[in-house]
DNA sequence: TACGATT
């Protein structure tokens, strides 16, 4: 949605004296929420009585009085993890309500089949009502459940966008290009890679640098895991280095068939790898084929390891 | 830091 679209959808009220939709500053990208001024008041509750609620595309607006701007507000976004899938967001908001008062709370679903993901988010009125809720609930076990959950600040929708700009400038800049090829790891990588890849391709048996029984491939049944099943096989790597980062993974696993995601588990101080990442291919042939070629492989000083993940909830 | 998930 425009600034246009947003004015164009509340100016159908009564007339607005200022209407400001929220981008992110670097893409320009919309944050999803903007603020509109009414020059009367009772235009301003017309607007909360017929527009909130109403679905757009995918979404449903939240229309409500807008919270007077105080530091206080700000950075009080709670990413959960860990929940329990079976869990509401009613659930959701009876465990937070202790600790304050919440604007907004969700539970993140597969699109495909409208299964909890087992994460979510509660936005609380107050920075220091979201601290408290970290501070008692991380960690705990929800009452019925069997795992603790995780509470922490969410991310920052800008910080998240400086991320994959900064990880899509590394990738085009030829500086980068120009000092790895004959010290770092991407040389050598690339030059014993093709010779994987050419191994491969004749259909002949892989070299490894370790003696490999292949994980996870010794079961092609075992196909299903907790990542998105519809969705493709998910790879479990491990072993990267602190620097990994997506293009790695893109580069090591397209030639093998397609790859319909990467990613690299990062810890959130200090944004650097935490030695594994997940890569999710559309075809199990190719999957297997990637992990059975790829489990052992050498990048940089490290050996990587590799298998399908762990299935999720099996007996 | 041997299984994430970021509206």
């Amino acid at each position: 949605m425009t600034q246009e679209d947003l004015r164009n959808l509340f100016s159908s009220i009564g007339e607005l004296e200022s209407c400001k939709l929220i981008r992110d500053k670097l893409t320009g990208q919309s944050l999803g929420y903007g603020f509109v001024n009414y020059v009367k008041s009772t235009d301003a509750e017309k607007a909360i009585s017929s527009l909130n609620g109403l679905r757009m595309q995918q979404k449903t607006i939240k229309v409500s009085y807008a919270r007077p701007s105080t530091p206080l507000i700000k950075d009080a976004n709670l990413y959960v993890s860990g929940l329990p899938k079976s869990m509401t967001q009613e659930d959701l908001q009876r465990i937070f309500h202790p600790f304050g008062r919440i604007i907004t709370s969700r539970i993140l679903v597969e699109p495909s089949t409208g299964m909890s993901r087992g994460v979510g988010f509660v936005r609380f009125d107050k920075r220091p009502e979201a601290e408290n809720a970290i501070s008692s609930l991380n960690g705990t076990i929800p009452a019925g459940a069997k795992d603790p959950v995780t509470v922490k600040f969410a991310n920052n929708p800008s910080q998240k966008n400086q991320q994959v700009l900064q990880s899509l400038y590394a990738a085009a800049s030829p500086t980068r290009r120009l000092a790895a090829p004959t010290t770092g790891p991407l040389y050598h990588q690339a030059r014993s890679f093709s010779d994987l890849l050419s191994n491969v391709n004749m259909g002949l048996g892989v070299k490894r640098h370790l003696p490999s029984k292949c994980a996870g491939c010794t079961a092609p049944s075992a196909a299903s895991s907790s990542c998105a099943p519809n969705y493709g096989i998910c790879i479990f790597v491990y072993n990267l280095s602190p620097e990994t980062d997506e293009n790695i993974l893109w580069q090591l696993f397209g030639p093998f068939g397609a790859v319909t995601s990467v990613k690299v588990i990062r810890d959130y101080q200090t944004q650097k790898c935490k030695g594994y990442g997940f890569v999710t291919m559309t075809n199990y042939e190719e999957a297997f084929l990637a992990v059975c070629s790829l489990n052992g492989y050498k990048l940089g000083d490290r050996v990587l390891q590799m298998s399908l993940t762990k299935p999720s909830g099996a007996a």
